[in-house]
DNA sequence: ATGCCTTATTTCATAAGA
């Protein structure tokens, strides 16, 4: 299987370069971020044409996760139970049985600054998730929880973690928040880089950071165990940050 | 301290992103 994670900030807005993408790559299954659209004016239609059945949770302008998957798109749940809101709860996760794997996407709050309540409602919902995750994990599939967030797990995955210092996405609490899930039985995927050291996957638009390689590693896989040990590849797709219109992220492709 | 860039929107200005 060929699983994939891409924050393609507006699914609408990246359409070409998404269906361009899905031509060349072919992933089996893709976990998307940051769609920005209602799940009816999500294009499935145009991923259909490519073979793609699609699962979508949206509700407008912000946030909005989906998944393509062409070997099945069962058991799909959008949200979780008592998922944390703000004060509703958003379209940051769902999930679906993809040919036996058991396939998360999530959108994680950005959390603002540390002294924001987006920043308290970022880790209540990740504690949400984790009980999520773990009810989830219980039936025992192999499962992949994929997607942007908002954490950088070390200073190695921040280009001048001085910088940071003091900022979200690298807090201890954020840190410890990512441990806790991976305590439940789930294995940090990390990608290779096409080029360079660093394993990012998001540079700001602004002041040329992606050509300075100036980014963060906040777009993650996480497997539980048996499939972690059937990865044969994972690396990070910057051809898909060049050129003309992309995202500000880059995709994760897995081949497990 | 802020913009740098890009998105969507009851748009020609604002909120949000990370």
């Amino acid at each position: 299987m060929r699983l994939a994670t891409w924050n393609v900030n507006s699914v609408r807005a990246r359409l070409p370069r998404l269906l361009d993408w899905l031509t060349t790559t072919k992933p089996d299954v893709v976990c998307l971020q940051e769609t920005k659209c209602s799940a009816d004016t999500f294009p499935a239609a145009e991923v259909a044409e490519l073979g793609y059945a699609t699962a979508a949770h949206g509700a407008g302008q912000w946030n909005g996760v989906a998944l393509l998957s062409r070997v099945g798109l069962d058991e799909v749940t959008r949200g979780f139970p008592e998922e944390p809101g703000f004060p509703d709860p958003e379209a940051r996760a769902i999930a679906a049985t993809c040919d036996g794997v058991r396939v998360w996407s999530v959108y994680v709050p950005n959390g603002r600054t540390p002294d924001s309540p987006h920043y308290t409602y970022k880790l209540a919902w990740l504690a949400g998730l984790r009980e999520a995750l773990a009810a989830d994990m219980a039936t025992g599939r192999p499962l992949a929880v994929c997607g942007d967030f908002n954490v950088a797990p070390t200073d190695a995955d921040v280009w001048d973690p001085a910088l940071f210092i003091g900022s979200t996405h690298v807090t201890p609490p954020e840190r410890q928040a990512l441990a806790d899930i991976r305590a439940l039985g789930l294995n940090d995927v990390v990608p290779r880089p096409m080029k360079g050291d660093n394993p990012f996957t998001y540079w700001d638009y602004r002041a040329g950071m992606f050509h300075q390689d100036k980014g963060m590693r906040i777009d993650l896989v996480y497997a539980t165990g048996e499939l972690a040990g059937q990865v044969r590849s994972a690396y990070i797709d910057r051809e898909a940050r060049k050129g003309k219109g992309p995202s500000d992220h880059a995709p994760i492709v897995v081949d497990f």
